[in-house]
DNA sequence: GCGTATAATTATAAATTCAAAATTTTCGCC
DNA sequence: GGCGAAAATTTTGAATTTATAATTATACGC
């Protein structure tokens, strides 16, 4: 066994940088369990304990040098998101995702981007789109590198989600992207993938772009149907 | 102030059915935080805390006979679900939901269960739809009474999502219909809707019944639209 | 009487403690 | 040696306690 006996260093929270010293303000900028809900999902993304694998609560809360309350409130937080499942009376594990929950929410996120696609190609002002055509832009010269692929890949989407307007969907298709991040199958891992995708990508901006909102949509639905196909097949 | 002062019975929480004196069981049948959390939601749906109302811990722990712990960890699993919104160091409140609050989740909703509805007119057996139309014929069956009429028009959607097959959706249709609940104005009490939207029932009914997806995809979204025409006009 | 500073109170956040269930280990027995 | 019951340990679940921030109340000065 590697990493016992840790009480390691207590989580770092920054303050906001807002600091002036008159005005009070808060010791912590957020929650203790939203910080520690987000160092979970990083180590669940991180593949430091895998999908089906127990969550030792005593272990965690010595390793961020924190009680098991604020813990097992961010365990439930993920639980909710469906990064995690509760087991009655035997803890918190980490959620495995079957090839059918893959399809189904890759459907989930073809139906609401493409609905967001059409939207921001209706109502984005020309400077968001100007925004967007910029990440796009980055994307493509990006192709050699998968980690800043990814990351960009990931703000270009999350971008025309906010220009469509619907906080509920983005948060939706964010929670979405999370628990995708699960399964290791993921499809722009595979040879030559990256390169497709790209091409579908310019062709969802070029739609965006043009202003229409039919085809954004429609080819917004291929690229992920696609990339279904390139996960599972 | 009207009932302070308690302390209440304790939750009462029913044991699983298969009881049987030599096989060992659970105790409970699931976490009291669950529990607390369906609790707190029908607190909620029936007002007796308002929208943008403050959740008193103490109060409601000491109502329901229990430590503020469990409770506290289910107000997070309604913060995530969207009910109930935290305030750092200011506790929980009841979500208010913005009229553009009650347009999107509109929105969302009818993209889902339009999906839905197409899904099912495709996949369902006939005996699912046989099952599907014996609930409409008794929505038909309950114009008069309103509360039954909400109840198996839920009862409805619900199946059509399950027909659908997709639990992912499903969940968040159900998340979604949980905040709708908080807007009083929905758009049912408003006079005559409630037949109206019996109509397009109807139509939504006889295009799964026909398995013809397109139209049953296409009048679910009018329902939908016309549901939140009806909300907001 | 009004505004401000300070004290008292109240409520939230988090740690700690306690209880009970599940797991693992030990020990007796065949 | 292997099987099964009982004890010991570990772990989850929940209550209690403690600390600290926010609010309210009080008192003081002008």
């Amino acid at each position: 066994m590697a990493a016992m006996d840790l009480p390691q260093r207590p989580l770092e929270r920054p303050l906001p940088a807002t600091a002036s010293p008159t005005e009070r303000q808060p010791l912590h900028a957020r929650a203790l369990y939203q910080d520690v809900a987000e160092r979970l999902r990083q180590k669940i993304f991180n593949r430091e304990i895998e999908p089906g694998g127990w969550i030792d609560e005593q272990r965690i809360a010595a390793e961020y040098g924190i009680s098991r309350t604020p813990l097992r409130e961010a365990l439930k937080v993920l639980a909710v998101e469906g990064l995690v499942t509760m087991k009655l009376r035997r803890g918190a594990y980490v959620t495995e995702m079957s090839s059918s929950d893959v399809a189904q929410v890759y459907h989930l996120m073809a139906l609401l981007e493409a609905d967001a696609a059409g939207r921001a190609a209706t109502q984005a002002t020309d400077a968001d789109i100007a925004e967007l055509q910029a990440l796009h832009d980055r994307l493509e010269s990006q192709v050699q590198q998968r980690d800043a692929f990814f990351a960009t890949n990931e703000e270009f989407h999350l971008r025309l989600l906010a220009l469509a307007g619907n906080r509920w969907s983005a948060q939706i298709v964010q929670d979405l992207r999370k628990v995708m991040k699960l399964n290791r199958q993921l499809s722009l891992f595979k040879q030559g993938r990256l390169a497709e995708s790209l091409a579908e990508h310019r062709a969802v901006m070029a739609a965006i772009a043009a202003r229409q909102p039919e085809a954004a949509a429609r080819l917004m639905r291929a690229h992920f149907d696609s990339g279904l196909e390139a996960a599972s097949g």
